[in-house]
This record gives structure tokens, sequence and C-alpha cells, in this order.
DNA sequence: GAAATTATTTAACAAATGATAAATAAGTAA
DNA sequence: TTACTTATTTATCATTTGTTAAATAATTTC
């Protein structure tokens, strides 16, 4: 069990491939946004982003895995999950500067890039090439939100668990079933018997 | 009953309005904008968007209301709803050049603000301002893309028919029950007994 | 307006999920 | 290791939602 999980353990990624792959910029206006990053390491179950506070900062995930959740009554919902490469943005936050509604929990030690976002939205007004990276960002987080969205309306709970066992089976491996059950809109209980039936 | 629908009726909705509404823009980058748009017409039940195909254009809902669908084994599933000033687009489309999964349908007789996406992007490139403008777009949908998931993972079907009550009035009073039933993940006998519940 | 069509509600039973509690398994720390 | 804590599974019963069919209501068409 231990072995699997370390062959399938995600490298470190790195800063260059997360921008690369969100919009191919010149090195100029990439220099721009990559003099505003800078690295930071976190232990396992340090709290990233508080609900209710405004955070001044979106990262990406060089090494490690997170959760974004909130409170519905008393339970804690989890509603997000990043790997390496992803990013983390409150978007209450980065979107119109309010308040964000979830706490961001890193899940396993982490190393992250850290982007002020003050800065970033400065660079939005002065780089075009910048300014279209930061519009293809949206873009992109809005495609992976709808894909999510169509699979909460039109699959099962247990065709939604295939799915993440599909698409990211490392979350699965590296995430507490708590937190996955509570992704997919179940109870712990629910997901236990899932898991029972398709064995 | 008659007279409330047309107490509620919202009025046509204004290119300018929809477009500031976004992100102001100085008056010869929204001349730009303005230049590319086209308004048309087409009767209730037209079908503006077709799966598996490639759309052209992106538009934006003067006058009338329209949803969005996809199959799900047979069974035809609502997962967006627009109405004036809303933009219809399709994501896969408009982000990736891919074919969209989704058909879109007017549910009244429709007026239209009709762009197209190849001048957008074109647009995008030589413009910071209409690029902020488009980036502000995606951020905006990004917003409601999450509310919406949110409240599918978060909420009951009770409580997701008493917000769509409570925030859109208007779809409910103008678009019939199977397609809200749908909106809501569930189906439509069950929105019947909700229904009833409630009274 | 009457007939035909479509939309909505109601009823009865099946299946899935929730809630609570207890049992087992896995992980952590002395 | 052993004790302790946390995570996961299993069991039981209640509640919600799905499925199918029929009844009623509303809308459309002639």
């Amino acid at each position: 069990m231990i072995q699997i999980k370390k062959l399938l353990a995600p490298n470190y990624m790195e800063l260059d491939q997360i921008i690369d792959t969100i919009y191919p910029l010149a090195s100029a206006s990439k220099n721009l946004i990559k003099k505003s990053i800078v690295e930071t390491k976190f232990p396992k179950g340090h709290i990233l982003f508080r609900a209710n506070k405004i955070e001044k900062s979106i990262y990406f995930i060089k090494k490690g895995i997170a959760r974004a959740y909130a409170y519905s009554d008393e339970n804690e919902i989890t509603f997000w999950f990043g790997k390496e490469g992803d990013p983390i943005v409150s978007m209450q936050n980065y979107v119109n500067n309010k308040k964000g509604y979830e706490d961001v929990e890193l899940l396993e030690d982490c190393e992250l890039y850290e982007l002020k976002t003050e800065k970033l939205q400065q660079l939005f007004l002065e780089d075009i090439h910048i300014a279209n990276w930061g519009r293809k960002f949206s873009e992109f987080e809005l495609i992976k939100s709808e894909e999510r969205l169509i699979s909460l309306q039109f699959n099962t709970a247990t065709q939604r668990y295939l799915a993440l066992l599909e698409n990211y089976p490392s979350i699965i491996q590296r995430v507490q079933l708590t937190h996955i059950a509570s992704y997919l809109g179940i109870t712990q209980v629910s997901l236990s018997r899932i898991r029972a039936s398709i064995k």
C-alpha cells in the first residue's frame, strides 16, 4: 500500500510550467509575474485562508495537497481539492475584494508559490499579455467549475465516486474519506456503503 | 396570475448597461466591442446552440429567457437559465474552441445581442481594456458557477428550491417546472412534493 | 368553446441516502 | 510494543428521493 502511494506520488510542479500551461507568455511578461512570486512552505494542517478574512495572496501548489471547506450549520463541507500545479484562490476575494466564505487547509506539508493579489491586479492593467493570462486563468477555472457542477447535477453519488477514482486517483489515495464524502455531497457512512458495493 | 406575470416581467436590457456592468470601458474600447455586435431575434423554441457543434458566437439577452441542457442517458437535464442581461456562452467552445456538450433553447421569443467569438478573441489581443473586460467577464461567470456548485453541494432540494424562489422569482414564473426540477437536480415528481410540503 | 395536448399533482411502492450507534481497522505517540 | 486516538466500516431504522401510473389542471389548436 505504501509502495503504491510512493509510485503515484506526483513530483514537484515548477513555476514555469504552471504559468505556461495557463497561457504562454513572452519572457518579458513572464518575468514580471515571476518577479512578484515568492516561495513559501507550510506544514500539514496549516490553515492558509480563513473564512471572513480578506486574503492578500493567491498561491500555486508546488508540492502537496489542500482542501477548501465551509460550514453549513455545524457541518464542515469540503468543496475543493488542490494538488501540485493547482491554484489556491478565494474567489470572492480575488474577484470582488470581499471576504471569502471558506477556509483552506493544507493536507500535507506544502511548498507554495505566493503571488500578491494587489500586485497581480496592477500587472493586469499594465501588460496586455498578463491581462490575457489572467483571462485564461479564470476561463480554465470556470471550465473546471462547470464540469464539477454538471457532475454533481447529472451523476449519482456512485458515479461521482467512480469518476473521482478515475480522474483524480491521487486525491483518493492522499485524502481521508471524510473529506472525500463531503466533497461528493454525501455522508461518510454513505461513501463506505458505496465503496463496499462496487468491490 | 397573468397580472403578476406582467408586473414582474423585466424590461429590455440595453447593451451599454450589459457591457458596463461587467467592467467599465472608456468609449474608444467600448465602441470597438459595440461595432462587433449585431442584434437578432428568434422565436420561442428556437435552438440557439446545438451540442457537438462549434458555435461561432456568444450572445447577451436583451429580452427573453433561455436554458441550456444536455443529455444523461436518455434524460435531458437543464443546468443553466439565462434572463435579460445574461450572457449565453458555450464554455468549451468559447474557451477551448471545442464542441460544446449542450443545447441552448429559447424559452420565450428573444431579442439578442450577437458577438462573433473570433472577433472578440482578436480584440482581446489588441486592446488591454477589452482583455480586462474579458477577464472580468469570466471571473463573474466563475463566481456564479461556484455559487451554484456550493448550493448543490450544501443544500437540500427544498433549500435549493426556496433559494431559487427568493433569488430568481422570474425564472419560476416564466419557466415550466419540468425544467426547474431538472435544474435543481431532482425529478419533477419530487419538486411537486416539495412545493406541496412548503405551503 | 370543445377537443386534444401538455403540464402538474397525487398515490403507492422501491431504492438511495441520512442519522445514530457500535465494531473494526489504521495510525500515532509514549 | 502497547495504549490511545482517529478513521473507516457495518448495522439498524427513519427520511428523502426515484419510478411508474393515474388523476387533475392548464394550455393550445381547431
